[in-house]
Formats: structure tokens, C-alpha cells, sequence
DNA sequence: TCCTTATTGAAAATGATTTTCAATAAGGAA
DNA sequence: TTCCTTATTGAAAATCATTTTCAATAAGGA
């Protein structure tokens, strides 16, 4: 598995409060907030502390195993990460966020704003609002 | 004046320190955090309270005036908002950040992931990082 | 099974943001 | 200009998120 694999490259060890925010991670459909994680973990009697939630996102992220998402208002909320770089698409009714890989596709946009600019762009966020398919549904 | 427009049509009134602010953000070439705005308000004399600064940035977000700028880690700066959809160029050396429109070149792209994932998109948060010109040169 | 040491969790510390409320000042009316 | 109403302010307290501290615990190699 690749975190196993990577926390042992760096001495580290996979534990039962790694292994539950990964899993609730896994299990969630849209970004989750340190807190949200937390109540997660609670509610499924696994109960790892707030702390170790925090501290287990940072070690995800730095293993770029998580991503942070943010929102236009209240901010970070953590997704896992599927390899590769990841843009992500959030539902605004019901916070289903997908991803999808646009870099490609940004890339000449991006060079043409180097040219513009003349700043060295070497990394870029971009996030999608909308609404999902099945909250179109319900719409009507 | 663009906002003392605004403000009157709400009823509100421009005050000492929602000129302050504007001015404050209106002089600065990079992002602002609520606290260092206030503290450049001591800095230069006005003096306002810390808690009108995060008033009038909320205040100023709902008119549209001022936008959040998301940094990848410690989250939101300010920036006054120029009219019309715009995004960032944010220097990850001295901070300073410029504005850019690009929507219409982004709208094919979004568009295309539309259609792959089903999703109504309606909004964007595009930021881009980099170094820019001034920086470059100090390199050498 | 044992032993080393990375990791945990509770509590305290810190920092950011919001709420409360009496005092103040913006700006329309006289 | 002066007065009066009421939106706004600022200080302090309250709240909420995040980080630090440190003794106790548990991973996982020997």
C-alpha cells in the first residue's frame, strides 16, 4: 500500500489513528474539516483524538496522500488525494466534490499569463463550484 | 465613488475606519490578513479597532469590493477587487500578487469537464503562484 | 517476548474570530 | 449650522480552531 509504504521510508509507523483518518477519508464524499473527522471517528467508536487528526492531516499532506480544498468562505476541509495533479469540483447543495486532472488542459492558459505577467508560474489552485447531477434531479 | 454608492443604497454610511481599510488595501501590492491591516492602521496613526477591520471586510466581500485571496496554507488575504471576474498571481517570494482576467479563456475548459462529469459549474477560485519579474532578477 | 522510540491523548497555551454593549459620530432634517 | 436619530465603533469577554507540552502507550524490529 502506498502509505505503508511511505511513512516506513521515512521511520515512521502506521497506526490505528493513521490508519482511521485515511479510512474515514476513503469513506467520505465530499472534503472533511479536522472536526468533521473527528466527530467521524466518534461516531464509529474508534475515537482517536482531535489532535491526532490534526497532526495525521499534516503528515498526509506532507506524503501528499490529502489534499486541502477550500471554500470561498469557511476555508480548508481535507480530500485523499488520487495520484497525480488533482483539481477538485464541489457540489454546492449537497458538498459532493469530485476531481479531475485539468493540467494539461491549463497549460497554455497558464503560459500565456506567464507572458502577460512575466512571473514564473510554477504552481496553481483551482477549484470548480456547481451543482452535481443528481441535486440537478431534484431540482425539479 | 464606488462605494460610498454602495453603502448609501444599503443605507450605511462611509465612515473613518471603512476608509481606512479601503485605503490601507488600496496601497498594498500583496494580499492582507484582518491583522495586518489593523496593524498597519496603528502604523499609520488612524487607529482603528481590529474588530472594524474584519467588520469591513465582511462588509466589503458583500459588496463585492474586496476579494479572499487563498494562500495553500495559512488561508485568506484581501485584495481590493477590481470589476469583473478576476483571479491571482500571487509571488512566493516577496508576496506581491496581481491580478488577471481569464475567464474567457477558461470557459472552453470548463465547459469540457462539464460534459465528463455531469456537473452544472457556475463559479471558479483559479490562484497561481510563482516568482515574479523583480524576484527573478534578485536570483542571479 | 522484549525494548526502543515514534506516537498518542488530555490539558494547557495560543491565536483568530465573533459577540456584547455602552459610547460615539455620520449625515439627513430643521 | 445645529440637532437628532441610529448605524457604527472599540474594548472586553466569549467562542472556536489550532498548536504545544509532556507523561503514558503501543508499533514493530531484534
Amino acid at each position: 500500500m502506498e502509505l505503508q509504504e511511505k511513512l516506513h521510508n521515512k521511520g515512521l509507523r502506521l497506526t490505528q489513528p493513521r490508519r482511521e483518518v485515511v479510512a474515514i477519508l476513503n469513506a467520505a464524499a465530499s472534503p472533511l474539516t479536522p472536526q468533521s473527522i473527528y466527530q467521524r471517528s466518534v461516531e464509529r467508536k474508534s475515537d482517536i483524538g482531535l489532535v491526532s487528526v490534526y497532526r495525521t492531516l499534516e503528515l498526509l499532506s506532507e506524503l501528499n496522500l490529502v489534499r486541502r480544498v477550500h471554500g470561498r468562505d469557511g476555508c480548508h476541509g481535507y480530500v485523499l488525494a488520487s495520484p497525480g495533479h488533482h483539481h477538485h469540483l464541489v457540489c454546492r447543495k449537497c458538498g459532493k466534490a469530485v476531481e479531475f486532472s485539468g493540467s494539461a488542459d491549463l497549460s497554455e492558459f497558464i503560459t500565456k499569463i506567464q507572458k502577460e505577467t512575466g512571473y514564473k508560474i510554477n504552481e496553481h489552485i483551482l477549484q470548480l463550484y456547481g451543482i452535481c447531477p443528481k441535486c440537478q434531479e431534484e431540482r425539479q
